[in-house]
DNA sequence: TTTCGATATGTGATGTTATTACATTAGTCA
DNA sequence: TGACTAATGTAATAACATCACATATCGAAA
């Protein structure tokens, strides 16, 4: 499950429209997108986007209500540690990057607290370097 | 602004509601609660809820579109570092803690990288103590 | 005290994001 | 074939959030 080949025609067109986007889209987004490839309704998109994210080919942005294809293209599902976005506000591109460190800590917390992590969101706010530099 | 007392009524019934609640709550689930106090639309929520953020007197969980109290009343604004939330998937109970050594990894990496942070969120969703012991 | 500006509030309409419910289609495997 | 699972199509609805505009409240300046 870690090649686009494999996936069926709405996983595709979804893929496609994240992969070749610069920065997140949201759902509406991408149906507004595929309208052309025959997609009505938002089923569609959300039941693609669903699938997409069980592969760990894309992410969700919980901060901004959006989704983005994974810029490790060929390490699908991370198995290394959890993921820290940085999102720019003013010109939306995202940076993704892991922290050994940051991972440790999480997980130093929840194991001394019993708490079973399932998913981490990271999202880091604020201003990108280009953009800074306006 | 660091003391209830200065909140107006709006903002005093919304903070009250988060302060009795054991868990988060959405923004509906508030304008549902203080219908008898007289709130008829959203917006009345909404406004109040963003001063109290401002106040730092609650948080916005990203991940489940909700609100809460600060567990630290007395400390406002979190003057210290940024903030993790682990959020029990089964009894919702929200623990918020703090990590200098997190705050410092994703001060690295922004700084690094020149990118100005305004707000970080971390949520750790997964299944508490209490709850992972059924 | 009156005037003014900033803040807060009331209300309806609208915009945005996500799910439910049900019917249909397509592939897989006795 | 039949039975099963996964994927799809569609309409309706639910859940979350903001816009636009009118009104009210309060404190400082004149
Ligand atoms: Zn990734
Ligand atoms: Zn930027
Ligand atoms: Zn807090
Ligand atoms: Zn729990």
């Amino acid at each position: 499950m870690t090649s686009t080949q494999e996936l069926t025609k709405n996983q595709s067109l979804v893929f496609n429209a994240l992969a070749r986007a610069d920065g997140p889209l949201s759902a509406y987004t991408i149906l507004d997108q595929l309208r052309g490839d025959g997609f009505r309704a938002p089923l569609q998109v959300y039941r693609a986007l669903d699938k997409l994210l069980d592969y760990g080919m894309i992410h969700r942005l919980e901060s901004i209500n959006a989704f983005v294809a994974c810029s490790h293209p060929h390490e699908h599902n991370h198995s290394h540690g959890m993921i820290a976005f940085a999102i720019c506000d003013k010109c939306g591109q995202v940076s993704e990057f892991s922290d050994d460190i940051i991972t440790d800590r999480v997980r130093d917390w929840t194991t001394s607290h019993g708490f079973k992590q399932s998913k981490t969101t990271i999202e880091i706010r604020g201003v990108c370097a280009n953009c800074g530099n306006a």
